[in-house]
RNA sequence: GCACCCGUAGCUCAACCGGAUAGAGUUUCAGACUCCGACUCUGAAGAUUGCAGGUUCGAAUCCUGUCGGGUGCGCCA
């Protein structure tokens, strides 16, 4: 169904047309003012310009026609040009039992669907998941359910880390540490050769000391470069090694994802797009786009309009092994021939937009993907401590990501301690879904490019814009509708001012998620559903369902608070939260 | 040095192409349970939108300058 502004819109221009005025004036939008009505068109501003007419005048003309309409209970123009609109609750009940019915629960389904590949997650193999991790995973997982309820065809895809220099410095580092593996020597055979057996635990611990030994070691620094590129030209030992190092990493990775609930589509590394390199670098060389400098091959992509240096992006380096510029462009090959996307998405830390700028005009310089298929770079801020600083344990390292979701579900266990209402059974795995619901709504409520705060405290109470705020709305309906279970529920009536409220926000709903999915923000669907909990709990203190003797007013009711359940459920879902029973 | 982003209530954040009285949460204070779950609800207090100009019927929003913070700037990802 559309959206009700859109609707609104419609009628609303048609009634500037029927007037003598351009339709475009005709946009409706939520009112600013609610005292005064639910939705305003400022056309008749703009209309005065057009027209030398003041601006109440237009809004006069417009106002006759729209009193005809039906559907609105109010329509007023206030003083300079305001043209305030609410609807008749006639109308508001006969829309909320349209979403009621709708098998998509008010949320608009794109006229076009499209193909949207998204690029998240982002984790490297042989390095532990870590906070960093969390915002790509949770807000990229967000922007495909949300890309998928509105009707497109998504793919998510982790793209992982895999073929870099942090792999050659593992690799340099195990050769260091364990001469003796079969798998360095230069005779290695794959077939008759036992490999060793890997731990996460190890991998964990030998690529950060490896990275920082690079750092201060120039010989093993030398080395790691020459593993990469000795593996990326297919050493058979180190290729092997890379599969033991690939295979546990997967395990490790996948086991972490699925406590976050994230769930990728595609495990696809940069290794997978090695294979298009070859047809990457003819491209290039045949359009003349690359050529040497410093040793390096690279490809300008500065523009006239560019106020500051654009660097060339190098798409081999001197020691002729790839770099992530050129997995990048490969990827983009690859992609269109697996999914032929109409848009790529890529979340990704917001410090990487250089690169991306340089990657995407590349591309299209390269043509690599049709003009109109649309590469965007959604980047997003980092997870700061309390000091404002990115977030860190107490030793100053970096947190790890199973270290904060140990964090949240302790807490949430011991919130659950004391519950009454949760089995004994129950509370382990409610424990991880508070914690996850904490961590979560905690993240998406801010605009996902800005940086913000974690505050456990904050995250974990039950008052103000919190995950666990929204579960606990949820179960508190749960609870109403088990007692309530045998009653008739059927929207019949528009009964106090708190339903009118909960009806808007429902209605407005459509539009949130059309909002959310232009800007790709999450945060609109949190706060969209952290509005409608507000309105039922409001609801709920005013009006007593089980002992309401109108059975009518009941029914209505009943019908009412299960379709916010389902509206709060189906907001939880797209951010990635699950609900619980109760708690 | 150059470029980009950000400066809104004590704190954390909103404000949909420039619109009405700049909204929420939190904190503080004052209230509400014999009643469907008080992990709740109601109310009050709290803002010269960093600063100075400009554009116009109208500016948190656009332009210029300035101060403060963050980020990035060729072979890491």
């Amino acid at each position: 169904m559309k959206s009700i502004t859109k609707l609104l819109t419609e009628k609303v221009s048609a009634a500037f047309e029927k007037c003598g005025y351009d339709s475009k004036l005709g946009v409706v939008t939520a009112s600013d003012r609610l005292d005064l009505c639910q939705f305003q068109c400022n056309g008749a501003f703009s209309g005065a310009k057009l027209y030398k007419k003041a601006p109440f005048m237009i809004a006069d003309d417009v106002a006759a026609v729209l009193k005809e309409e039906g559907i609105f209970g109010k329509v007023e123009v206030v003083k300079p040009g305001f043209l305030n609109l609410t609807l008749t609750d006639e109308y508001m009940l006969e829309l909320t039992k349209e979403i009621e019915a709708d098998k998509f629960n008010g949320v608009p389904q794109a006229e076009k669907p499209q193909t949207i590949v998204i690029d998240y997650g982002g984790p490297n193999v042989a390095k532990p998941l870590h906070i960093g991790h969390l915002r790509s995973a949770i807000i990229g997982e967000s922007l495909k359910r949300l890309a998928r309820a509105c009707g497109n065809t998504v793919y998510g895809d982790v793209h992982l880390g895999d073929w870099g220099l942090q792999i050659g410095l593992v690799i340099a580092e195990l050769n260091e540490r364990y001469p003796d593996w079969k798998c360095f020597s230069a005779d290695f055979n794959a077939e008759t050769d036992a490999m060793p057996e890997l731990t996460a635990d190890l991998l964990c611990e030998v690529y950060p000391f490896a990275s920082k030994k690079s750092k201060e070691d120039e010989d093993f620094k030398a080395k790691a470069h020459t593993a990469t590129f000795e593996l990326q030209n297919g050493r058979e030992g180190y290729i092997a090694l890379w599969k033991e190092i690939l295979k546990v990493s997967i395990a490790d990775l996948k086991s972490n994802y699925s406590k976050l609930d994230v769930d990728f589509d595609y495990w696809y590394g940069e290794s997978d797009a090695d294979k298009f390199i070859p047809e990457l670098m003819q491209i290039l060389e045949d359009k003349k786009l690359s050529y040497e400098s410093n040793g390096a091959l690279v490809v300008d992509v500065e523009l006239e309009s560019d106020k500051a240096p654009m660097p060339p992006v190098i798409v081999r380096k001197s020691d002729n092994s790839s770099i992530y510029a050129t997995t990048d462009l490969a990827t983009i090959i690859q992609r269109r021939k697996d999914f032929n996307p109409d848009k790529i998405w890529y979340v990704v830390d917001k410090r990487q937009e250089l690169h991306f700028t340089q990657v995407f005009r590349c591309a299209r310089r390269a043509d690599l993907v049709p003009a109109e298929t649309e590469l965007e770079f959604l980047g997003f801020g980092t997870m700061n401590g309390s000091d404002g600083k990115p977030y860190k344990t107490r030793d100053g390292g970096v947190m790890r990501l199973s270290d904060l979701i140990q964090t949240v579900t302790d807490a949430s266990l011991a919130r659950l301690e004391n519950s009454s209402f949760v089995n004994e059974d129950d509370k382990e795995s409610y424990a991880q879904k508070l914690g996850m619901a904490a961590v979560k709504f905690g993240d998406l409520i801010n605009h996902r490019s800005k940086d913000y705060i974690f505050d456990l405290d904050k995250f974990m109470s039950a008052e103000g814009k919190t995950g666990i705020y929204l579960l606990y709305t949820v179960s508190r309906i749960n609870s109403i509708l088990k007692k309530t279970g045998d009653c008739k529920a059927e929207l019949n009536g528009v009964y106090t001012e708190a339903e009118r409220d909960i009806m808007l926000k429902l209605i407005m709903t459509g539009d949130t998620f059309n909002y959310a999915m232009e800007e790709k923000a999450p945060n609109y669907i949190c706060e969209n559903a952290y509005q409608l909990a507000v309105s039922f709990s409001h609801f709920y203190h005013e009006n007593h369902i089980m002992d309401e003797q109108d059975e009518a007013k009941k029914a209505s009711w009943i019908a009412l608070i299960k379709l916010v359940r389902t509206m709060i459920v189906k907001h939880l879902d797209i951010l990635g939260i699950e609900t619980v029973e109760n708690m």
